[in-house]
DNA sequence: GCCTAGGTCCCGTCG
DNA sequence: CGACGGGGCCTAGGC
């Protein structure tokens, strides 16, 4: 099967050969020397001539990883464009993506590897644990919230922003349920203020605000005792 | 130099043992088909066996790409640890992170490919053009604001969150802006809000609100202009 | 160690 | 096409 190339220090020329006739079908990789730069919605420099690698992927993927961290040190996201050359013997590859602009340059004066592997791409892929799958529990069973709660609506839009679940209480209080799939922190507070605050300016009696989420931070949970707004304990429990 | 080792179609021991000897000091690939599930903070699986690609590296990172996208599909983000194996014959591999506990287990049952490579660390590295470059560049000439604003504090904490810049104008009101280094959305007028009603609270004269940024989207800004706060437009320079 | 906020965030979804 | 908000976000900095 035609889905590993590969060539040990190879020319550049060889090498230049290689990515041109593999970049649009191939993940490519390269090892080797390397300095690069970086300019677009920021801007950055790796001055230092170090061994780095470079992974680019038929969508237009293009990162330089170094030897720690999960995030690559540059980057372009698909879809980008990349193109090499070879500029006073040196292997020279530019990705450049077009919205917004930005360039990525890596020059390596020494390669030491590179390769060109076919990967497949999963189709139908799933994760569980989203929050969304926090707001389908609830609507599919309220009292977990409450006793007697009911659902008005989910991904309710208002001016101020989207509420996750509109309900009512058992007392016909309008509730507004904010969802988070892991430990809300301050700003799911203050999401839920505003809403509430939204909701309370055009109904005449009381809007509950509700924090469902696995736990809460202490901070946050200040904030929402300051406001008057109630929290729910809710695991993200994922279907075995 | 011992900075590249790899291996053609190994068979599982051989590259068993590569993983285990170089796991703490290099850069390992690993290219084959292989199937793989996650399960932690969420859960997912990778059913169909495929060609994928590997990366781990010596911190503890660990991900598996395939053929599209920036991000891995599957991944454990540093400090994490690897344990390699041979179960029925087949290379599998644990990464574990400890905190959360996050489980991602790779079995590949075809290796096509296996290097160990050597990376560098790029040191002192430095993006140009953060929201705390735009910060200083305004604390360094408040005039950019406005003529005659005083700053009174940079990163100045409430109760609420931290203001980017506290200043006063030329007729002594309190300022708080808020600074983006990129196109300001709702969330930015929000918190922008969020602070010019804290400090109104305990203030006597008007609390202006000033969202710096180099643009500003137009729901955002009917919020806005909706809250009776201000937009400056600022960008985010870094020096030539 | 937890918590908080920023990011060249990336990414899907919806207008 | 831009805009908006979620994410297994990741990562650095504070406490």
């Amino acid at each position: 099967m035609g889905d590993l190339e590969y060539m040990i220090d190879p020319e550049p020329i060889e090498a230049l050969k290689l990515i041109n006739h593999r970049k649009t079908t191939h993940v490519l990789l390269i090892y080797g020397e390397m300095v690069a730069s970086y300019e677009g919605r920021a801007k950055s420099q790796l001055e230092e001539l170090m061994p780095r690698l470079i992974i680019s992927k038929p969508d237009g993927t293009f990162m330089v990883h170094e030897s720690s961290k999960r995030e690559p040190r540059l980057w372009n996201p698909p879809p980008s464009s990349l193109y090499a050359s070879i500029e006073q013997g040196i292997l020279t590859i530019r990705s450049v993506r077009a919205n917004p602009r930005e360039v990525v340059i890596v020059e390596v004066p020494i390669i030491r590897f590179i390769s060109a592997l076919r990967l497949g791409t999963t189709v139908n892929y799933r994760v569980f644990g989203r929050e969304e799958d926090v707001v389908n529990a609830i609507v599919n069973n309220p009292n977990i919230i409450e006793e007697g709660l009911q659902v008005v609506a989910k991904e309710y839009h208002t001016l101020v922003g989207d509420i996750d679940i509109l309900a009512r209480d058992s007392r016909g209080n309008l509730v507004v349920i904010e969802c988070k799939r892991s430990q809300a922190g301050p700003e799911a507070v203050h999401q839920l203020k505003r809403y509430v605050e939204h909701l309370s300016q055009r109904e005449n009696g009381t809007v509950r605000g509700i924090l469902a989420a696995p736990s809460i931070s202490s901070a946050a949970y200040h904030y929402l005792k300051l406001y008057s707004l109630e929290y729910r304990r809710v695991e993200p429990k994922w279907v075995v």
